[in-house]
This record gives structure tokens, sequence and C-alpha cells, in this order.
DNA sequence: CCGGATCCCACGCGATACTG
DNA sequence: CAGTATCGCGTGGGATCCGG
């Protein structure tokens, strides 16, 4: 649990499989989509993602070259789930910051 | 998005509401559910989530003082989808594993 | 185009001590 | 019992430069 607590809970790894939720996609495209995170932050996290096999990476033999990522079977189950969070954090939010701001009112001193 | 994943993506949050989830404990009980907990770390995580509005903090006036904590309904939507993770890391854990060798052993150099 | 290597700092978090 | 206060460090991650 821990274990994919940390995959996921990272600052870039669920905006990285979100991303590659629908298409497959090269290093400089994923770095387009996903504005912010930069060239060390997206090869580490793609790197991770390879690894725990939620993602592969294919190089092909061109010049230049071009390396593309997609999802695995795996990878696809896991953003599933994400998608469930994501939509409860839509539906909800309203709800939280409601809550924040009667708090932070309250404690206000 | 974010908002979300910074609550239950940091180290102890989940661990919490995990808690929570069947019983309504004590600041100590819950120090004593959640192995490896500091008192600081307790105090800062509660009090995220009783500012988010995801449990509740009621302080009971009697000597010694008793606080418990509960969850809200909002908390306890959250918790279900955590369940959810949860069982896509019990299932799927033993891949991950076994994909994580076989990339240390294929970039071993 | 797709990275690897370094440098560096903010801050998350643990350890410890103190209080109503 | 249920916290607060303070200190110190480990490290996640940004900026920058280099290389095949």
């Amino acid at each position: 649990m821990r274990d994919v607590l940390d995959r996921i809970g990272d600052k870039w790894s669920l905006l990285v499989v979100g991303t590659l939720r629908a298409e497959r996609l090269r290093f400089t495209e994923l770095q387009r989509h996903i504005p912010g995170i930069s060239q060390r932050m997206l090869t580490l996290t793609l790197r991770q993602l390879e690894r725990d096999g939620l993602i592969t990476r294919t190089v092909h033999a061109e010049v230049p070259p071009r390396v593309e990522y997609e999802l695995t079977p795996l990878g696809g189950t896991l953003v599933e789930l994400a998608m469930a969070l994501a939509d409860w954090a839509i539906q909800n939010h309203p709800r939280i910051e409601a809550s924040r701001d009667a708090y932070d009112a309250a404690h206000a001193r």
C-alpha cells in the first residue's frame, strides 16, 4: 500500500499516466501536455513507471531518435482507479473548500 | 485533483482515515493503531483532515481530557475509494515486484 | 530529440523537550 | 491525556549545463 501510494502520490506520476490514458506519446509531447514538468522529473517519473510495469518505453532506431511511451494493461487498470479518484475530487472539491474556509474563519487568531 | 492528492498522498493521512474507518478513536488510541507515527505528525495530520471536513474532533470537558476523532460522511466516501486502491495494491503488488526485479536485472551495470 | 550529471535549497518529517 | 515548540537532517525536485 505504501509502495503504491509512493508511486501515485508523488507530484507527477498520476499526471503522466493520465496523459497516456488515451494515446501513445513521445517524450517531448508528454512535456507539452504536462505544463510545469521539468525534463529531469519527466525522465525520472517515466523510469519509475516503466520499472513498475505501468508503462512501456519503445525506442525506434531512427535519426533523429524517436521514443514512445504507452500504458500497459496494468497501467490501464490503475488509471481507471485514478479517474474514480479524480471524479471524487471534482465532486467534493467545493465541499472541501467550504470546510476549509469555515475552519480558517473559526481559528483565525 | 492536486489538492486531493496532496491530502491522501502524504505519508499518514490515509493511514489515519483508514484506522478511523470502523471506530471512533482517541488521540492515544490512534497513535497505538498506527505504529511509527510521531505525536507531531499525528497532530498535524488530524488538523488537516479536520480542516478539510474529512473527520470531526470532539473534546469532552472532563478531567483527564478526552478527545475523540471520527470520520464524517465525506470522509467515509473517501475511505471507500481508498479501500479500492488498497485492493488494487494488494492484487497487483506481486506483478509490480516482478516487473521491478526484471527491470533491475536488465539494467544492472 | 531524448535524455544524463551536478548543484542547491526549501521543507517534510523525526527526535526531543515542555505544558494545561 | 493531548497536545505545542524548537531544532536538525534528508531528500524531492527545480535550474542549468552537457552528450549521443
